[in-house]
Order: C-alpha cells, then structure tokens, then sequence
DNA sequence: CAACTCGGAAAAATCGATTATTCATGTCCC
DNA sequence: GGGACATGAATAATCGATTTTTCCGAGTTG
C-alpha cells in the first residue's frame, strides 16, 4: 500500500536523481547510454530506475529538438482493407526505427486531410506519409510544402515535384488485365472507376487502353466514372445497362466499383463468369471465398509501405535531391469471375 | 523569400509576445480566453498571432498538466471493417471534444498489447479505449489496474471489476440468429468460430444455444472452434466435413469464420442456401454484393463507440462508482444464405 | 610549486507552453 | 493626501526532459 501514490504521479528524472544522489542531467546522460559516466554512479541510477519502476517520457523528452520522434500518416478510410494493411506496416517500420505512428482518416475530404495536417504540424512531427484523397496537386501538399514539411505521398499519386511519390504501378497491372480479358476473346469491355480525380484512375484507364488497342484495334473500351461517391456510380453504371449496353467484361478500378458492379450483376441476374466477366483492382480476403471467386489486381502494400518509410526517414535525416517517384509492380490473380465471352444465356456477344 | 527561415523555426509563444509587445503569459491567457485581457492588449496579440501564423504547441501546452489532452486506441488489428469503422467513430468522438486519438494494432498478440500500453503510459494518454485480443482478464488490463490508468474496454468483453466496458448484445443477437434458423426447420446446425478464448465466443455460443435447445429440445448443435488463426480453424472444419457429417446450417461467430466456412462449401461444392445455410457474426460490405447475399449480425459500432467514449471521459473527468457494463443492441439481417433444409441436391437433411 | 590538462559531474539554460505570485498603476473615499 | 481595493500585466516557477556551461579535484608538467 505503500506505493498507492505512485500510481499518482509517475516519477520524474529528478526522483531517480535524488534517489541515486547524482544530479538529473547525470541520470539523463546514463538512460542516453552515454559512456563518461564513472561506472559506479551509472549502476545507482540503473538500480533507482529499477526500484522506481522509472521510464523517460518521450514528450517531454522530445521538446528540446525541433522534431519529435511521431511520424503522422493520413488515409482516406480506415475501413477498408487496402489502408488497413497499409497503416500495420507503417506502424511496424515506424516502431522499427524508435518513431510513433500516429494515424488519422481524412474521411474522404480534402478541407479535412489539411486541416489533419495542419494539427500535425503543430505537433512537429518528423515527418508524414500522405495517402491524399485525390492526387497530389490538392491543398494538403500545397500545405506541406508551405509549411517545410518533410513527407511522401503514397497510393493516389503519379510524381511532384517537392515530394517523393511511392504508389502501385496501376499502369502495368491495367495493362495485363487488358492482354489477359482480350486474350479470352473480350472485344468490348467497360471500365468502372470511382474518384475521377485520383490521380491513379488516368493511370489505370490510360494503361488498359492503350494495351487493349494495342491488341485489338477494333476492341471498343467504354468508361463510367463517377467521382468519389458510391451511389452516383451505381446510378451511371444502370443508367448504362438500361441503355441496352451488353460489355463482356467489366474491370473496375477501385474496390468499391467491383462491389457496384457485382451487386448491379446480382441486380439483373447475371452470373460470373457465364454472362460477364468481372476483374477488380484491390484484391480482398473475401474475393476467393466467394463462388465464383473474383479476380483482381494485387497491390503490393508491403513495398509501397515500406519504399515510402525508407525515403521518407532518408530525408527526415537530412538526405538532398529531386524527389523520387516510385512505381511497385503488382500482381494479377486471375480467378473464376473471368471466363471467354458469349457462354452464359444472358451474355452480350460481340457487337 | 523573406520567410524562408520562418518554415525552419516556428514561431513560439514568445515570438508572439515580443511583437505584441506583452508578456508570454498574457498571450497565454489571450489564447486560453481569458477575458481579465485589456481590449487594446488582446487586439495587438490577436494581431501578432495573425502575422506569425502563431498556433499553440498541443504537446507543450499539455506538459504542465498531469494527463494530457490524448486518447489511446488499442485495436487487435487494422484490417477489419469493424476495427476501421470503430476507429473513424472514436476518432471523431475524441476531436470533438478536443482530444487527439492515438490509434495502435495489437495484432492480435497480448504481449505486443501491453507493450503498446506502456507505451500509452509514457505518453501519459488522458484514457485508453482498449479492444483486447481474448478477454477482460488479460495483462493488458491487469497492467492499466496496476498503474492507475484510465479506461474503457471494448468488444471482446464481458465485464469487469475494475473497467467499464462495452459490447455488441452478441448473446441476444445469437439467439435471434437461433430462432431464425430453427423456425426455418433446422434441426442440426454448426456453430464454427475463431478465438476461443475471447469472452465473446462463450456469449454467443451460449445464447445461441440455449435460445435453439428451447425452441427444439431435440436440435443438434455442433462446436468447431480454434484459437486465433484461420488456418488450424480450415482444417477441423475440414476434418468435420470428412467424417461426413451434414449440419443444413452454419452459425459463423466471426467474419474470418464465415469466410472459411465459404470457402469450404465452394471446395465441396455446395450452395447456399440450397445446400447448406450460412449466418455470420459480423456484417461486411461485400456480403450484400455476392450470390447469394449472406446473412449476418450486424454489430451497433456506431453506438458501441458512442457509449465508450461518453464512459470514458465521465471517468476523466473525475467520476468515481462501480464500472459499468453495457450490451448494445445488434441487428440480424437475414439474407439470401438462409433457407429451409434440405431443398439442395447435397443436403444432408436430418439425422 | 605554480600552471595545465582532463575526467566527471553539478549547475544552469533551454524547449514551449501554463499558472501562481508579485508588482505597478489607478480609483475611491474618508 | 494617504490607505484600501481593484485592475491588469509582468515575473518567475513549473512540467520533464536534454544539452551547454561551469566547476572541482586529481594527475601531469615545467
């Protein structure tokens, strides 16, 4: 009971001091594991720390530098599985390295990631990942760069430049999807999209296109977009099917538009891959659980992950030079939900 | 150009003094509100704050008092829809009230949680919202007890002598489940879960059971349980199946059981609900967009994350009494996975 | 033996705030 | 005109560390 008001107040610098009989900048220099220090006074305050139960406060302990050992990172959502991978392995690098991570969700908004960033700042965090909601040129880098501060920006980027980007390799990936589906004989395929503005939906289009023309000049490619929100989308894509339009394959670039494609296939009854094939980008857990299982693009987040650590912590160290513009390759899994087109009773055929 | 030492340092408190011509202190009390500020005074450090782009340092200005204006957020993992969502709700929550939300993984180990506390300790966090891995009973508690913290455990819970906690109804929501599928004509049903050792496995286990065993005293429940991963989970289930036995319905306890138990039924062909029925604990978002839509309980995150945090900054502002336990209430959506038995071609029908 | 070096540790300044105390005015009233 | 009282702001202490500066004493050197 005699420790009932430990519980209290915590012990400070100065209770290991007195109770070592050295003076606070001594016991500081032993937790630093300077080595001047005569080896019998380091061994007191070793023992008052042990008996004090004693641990630096990294606050306060980080308020003389200019930067504090906190990395900030902002994704758009925490609820989706893509950011959610993504934030465990930033935590994990930033511990690696003695940081914290601190996280935040912009929720989608751009007035929102600024305002995030702005209270980072006024935490002098050492540095942040960025996961901008549309691309790179919207106001949070704009604040960034304003404001001196050290970042990279991740996943919804192609280059800037004042920071380095690290994103999938969108382009590559499209571009297999586009010689895998014309390959099963596809001559007409559409392409759904949410955040016409991400800077990663050009990329996709761009990539898929350009192959697919590659391989068949008279393949006809058609796209519905639809910025940011879900139910717009899913009004455009009916609006679409209720057109008559009859595409043998859908390849959707964003989780979000697989769920609105597949749930507009449920809608009309058709079935994967008989009647459409359906390949997303974002895999996800439960995409080969399902029946049939749904094919999409892999992101490496592991190496977007950790690329962005390493070049974000080379510059928090004071590294020069033009900023970088990364591109990790991803994989392509191929699964049930594509099949040749024409086999399925409710299925479009060619034009 | 003339500010391009300005994005090196920012400007301090005194930085805003000196050019309001006042004190530090009486900026201090003109950004606390203090309203004992000559007119004249407060204008001219209003001023200075505007020219400087002067904000208040969050961390510094926390130093002085004992717990600082941060909340922790322990979560066993980021990956989840559940966990993110519950995350963006405590983070809006802990903003509102001018607290900043620390958000850490445990991954699903005990170990990593407590460190992860200790941490949170150092960072003298004002309160924690703590999602354990199993239960109440674990070190992470017993380590908040012994040093004194403030919190709130979430989730995996039941309750506690020395915690508020909060949970999802999961043994009423398991019997609403119970009388879904027994009203259908099911007679022999499996219960399949992951994490026997968290306190909501028994919960729902047990309400499931009782409500199906009063409804029909003749009813067959099966248990196919595992400890945290999916793999060892896969195989019994798998071995359960190999002995040919035919439950005409599945009860998930969790999201990552039901995607195995889907995954099963494709490797052995069979369809919900013509061949076997599925209800999982655990809504997603993918679950309406497949064929067929799976049933599920949907757990009141939103009211979950609501209570938590009303709870917790009752206790931070000095509440004393018994911790308190609460159930929230869950919906059960019954989809297109439930049917009556036995109308598939590889139904087991009853015993 | 005075001067010098050097190891080691204490004292003091610092980071960026808050807050308790002190202090300098101005006003009122007898 | 001087003591009581109110007003408003400056000064200084504090939070929990780090880091620079100062200081002391032992050992070395000329």
């Amino acid at each position: 009971m005699a420790h009932r008001q430990d519980q209290l107040r915590r012990p400070s610098i100065h209770d290991v001091a007195s109770r070592a009989g050295v003076s606070a900048a001594t016991v500081s220099k032993v937790m630093a594991g300077v080595t001047t220090v005569k080896r019998e006074n380091a061994q007191r305050v070793f023992d008052a720390v042990e008996q004090l139960g004693y641990r630096v406060d990294p606050l306060a302990s980080d308020m003389r530098r200019a930067r504090r050992r906190i990395i900030g990172a902002i994704m758009p959502e925490f609820e989706s599985e893509f950011f959610g991978q993504m934030l465990t392995q930033l935590e994990s690098l930033a511990e690696q390295r003695g940081y914290t991570l601190v996280a935040a969700s912009s929720r989608e908004s751009e007035a929102r990631e600024t305002e995030i960033l702005a209270r980072m700042h006024d935490w002098r965090v050492a540095g942040v990942v960025l996961a901008p909601v549309r691309n790179e040129h919207g106001p949070a880098a704009a604040f960034m760069k304003a404001n001196g501060m050290t970042g990279v920006l991740i996943d919804r980027v192609l280059s800037d430049d004042a920071f380095d980007t690290v994103s999938a390799d969108s382009a590559s990936a499209s571009a297999e999807v586009a010689r895998e589906l014309l390959g099963k004989g596809h001559r007409h395929v559409l392409v759904v999209g949410l955040g016409e503005q991400a800077a990663t939906v050009r990329a996709r289009l761009d990539g898929f296109r350009a192959a697919a023309l590659r391989l068949a000049p008279d393949a006809r490619i058609d796209v519905v977009l639809a910025e940011t929100d879900v139910e717009p989308l899913r009004a455009r894509l009916r609006d679409y099917f209720a057109k008559g339009e009859r595409p043998t394959a859908v390849y959707s670039l964003f989780l979000k538009g697989t769920l609105v494609a597949l749930s507009e296939f449920r809608r009309r009854g058709w079935h994967c891959p008989d009647d459409i094939s359906l390949v997303g980008f974002d895999d996800a857990e439960w995409m080969q659980a399902t029946w049939p299982a749904i094919a999409a693009v892999v992101q490496p987040v592991r190496q977007i992950a950790g690329h962005a650590m390493d070049v974000l912590f080379a510059r928090i160290e004071g590294k020069q030079g033009p900023p970088t513009a990364r591109l990790e390759p991803c994989r392509v899994l191929m699964r049930e939900s594509v099949g040749a087109p024409g086999s399925g009773p409710h299925s479009g055929g060619r034009q």
